[in-house]
RNA sequence: GGGGAACUACGCUAACCUGGCAGACUGCUAGCUUUGGGAGCUAGUAAUAGGAGUUCAAAUCUCCUGUUCCCCA
């Protein structure tokens, strides 16, 4: 057993992630040099291997927004006061948290400047300017940029920031219709690059009106689950209609001549997804890092002394050669023991790490050591191409325990009470019958903590024509998941 | 909005009650010896949140400011 003068020694996770998550988060993203506290409370700085994610989490996403017609644009980072007040909803929903600017040098300014909080009403006012005729719609722009909201709880790295990295979609449609369809694509893109990159399963659905983004008409979400148990909301989409258009006089002239407001959405993906990822994969070694998304996908470690010193290494480098596709690290540095940089790597979550000293050289072999399990594998020289199997897998497996995690933890309740008692536990999400009021919400928000996250698309099916609202028991309407929530 | 606590080197911490040389550990730099699960020795480096007061003397007592955390509404 190590005694507590062994702990303080060496930078490593103390707290357990089952027993006391929180403190096991912060610890995960501190030690491990993923990210920092800065001098600005409640605003942190990526180091590289966090940016680097965020980077592939734009590259990824961007590249399929592309694919679908949406175009990159930017917008400046302030807003005018009198724009920011002009939809009435919106507002009301973010004038808590707005950050201004009120002075330029000594000077202060006649109109105060909201830092963005979101950038509808900057980029609805030149939408009004641009859009004239059917013939210039739909127009689908989108900017990748950081925004801010000045939290006044606890902020935590990545997941309750005062400032985050997103991507906002703004488009606008002469049909309503046509606004509508795009839903399923935005949501979809989204779904894959959390699936397929993240290695996070999500649950799809309809925002309930209370949950509603402000100014929308309806909001979509893939809603994610944390360890502990609270469900976090991931990206969203916002069908806003035209409640924009018309505070901002958004019009277009149809074929007929007739002048009609367009119909918009909005949708975002942002930086606290990362957050997710690294609460939902990591364990009390450190973090664990989907290999598609790590900086440093291998790293490999000569084992050496004074006599094969040269050897090893030269036949590290060589390895590293052949592994020309993959980020590749080898780390023949003296100084550290090969047990010191087995932790290290581990607690920053480099996905594989192959060992080279006397034993492989002679057998003409590697050993690779997969971070999430543990699993170690003995690799000849010549079959290296095996380490393309050994990342897919990894990507996959980590996928296939968060949705075995999630699926655990989505229970389906008839019962008020039991769905008390349960909530107690931080059981995860509870699926139950509602009758659609924003009063039984309230009631059981209010004697429960637990929010309705959404309304999931593919359990709506299961309604069944004689349920009952969990709550008031009249007649139900949607099936509703709810949580204690982030 | 109300109440409470804390702040010493990158980090963690000792000395504070009872005023008197700021001491470890980790880190970092250099050298030597080491290297298959957090190596050892030697030398060096760096701190009392900011300001005011009391005192011969303040990390220590008092006040103000700042920051952080906790609890209640």
């Amino acid at each position: 057993m190590e005694s507590l003068n062994d702990i303080d020694k060496v930078k490593k996770i103390t707290a357990d992630k089952e027993e006391n998550f929180s403190d096991w988060y912060t610890q995960v993203l501190i030690n491990s040099d993923f990210v920092d506290y800065s001098a600005v409370s409640g605003m942190m700085v990526f180091r590289p291997s966090s940016y680097f994610i965020w980077d592939s989490i734009k590259k990824y996403t961007d590249a399929f927004f592309k694919e679908v017609g949406i175009e990159d644009v930017y917008f400046p980072l302030f807003i005018p006061e009198r724009l920011l007040n002009k939809e009435k909803e919106h507002i009301k929903g973010f004038s808590p948290e707005v950050a201004w600017v009120t002075e330029g040098g000594n000077t202060k300014l006649e109109e105060k400047l909201a830092v963005r909080p979101t950038s509808e009403t900057i980029m609805y006012d030149s939408y009004s300017k641009w859009i004239k005729s059917w013939r210039d719609l739909p127009l689908r722009l989108n900017q990748w940029n950081n925004v801010v909201r000045w939290e006044f709880k606890h902020p935590t790295p990545f997941l309750r920031n005062r400032e985050f990295l997103w991507n906002e979609g703004h488009t606008a449609f002469a049909d309503e219709k046509e606004a509508l369809n795009e839903r399923d694509v935005v949501l979809g893109i989204y779904d894959n690059v959390l699936r397929n990159y993240l290695a996070l399963p999500g649950i799809r659905g309809k925002k309930t009106d209370k949950e509603k983004f402000a100014g929308a008409v309806a909001s979509y979400s893939i809603e994610l689950l944390m360890p502990d148990g609270w469900a976090i909301q991931g990206p969203d989409f916002h069908n806003d209609g035209q409640n924009f258009a018309k505070s901002f006089d958004i019009k277009y002239v149809d074929k007929s001549g007739e002048s009609k407001y367009v119909y918009q959405n909005t949708f975002a993906i942002s930086s606290r997804v990362i957050g997710i990822m690294i609460a939902t994969h990591s364990d009390n070694k450190g973090l664990i890092i989907p290999p598609k998304l790590a900086y440093i996908q291998i790293v490999i470690i000569p084992i050496y002394n004074n006599s094969n010193k040269d050897k090893i290494i030269d036949y590290s480098n060589n390895v590293k050669d052949r592994l020309k596709e993959f980020r590749v690290l080898v780390d023949s540095d003296g100084s550290y023991s090969p047990g010191w940089k087995f932790n290290e790597y581990e607690l920053k979550g480099i996905p594989l790490r192959i060992e080279i000293g006397n034993k492989e050289v002679e057998k003409n072999t590697i050993t690779v050591k997969r971070r999430d399990n543990g699993e170690k594998i003995e690799l000849e020289i010549n079959s290296l191409g095996k380490i393309n199997s050994i990342i897919d897998e990894m990507q996959v497996d980590l996928y296939e325990k968060a949705k075995k995690f999630l699926d655990s933890h989505v229970t389906k309740v008839y019962d008020f009470d039991e769905f008390k008692k349960k909530i107690q536990n931080h059981i995860g999400f509870l699926q139950a019958p509602w009758c659609g009021s924003m009063e039984c919400e309230d009631k059981i928000a209010d004697e429960t903590k637990a929010k309705a996250t959404n309304m999931p698309f593919d359990a709506q099916q299961d309604l069944k024509e004689n349920d009952v609202c969990i709550y008031c028991g009249k007649p139900a309407k949607h099936i509703v998941n709810f949580a204690r929530s982030y």
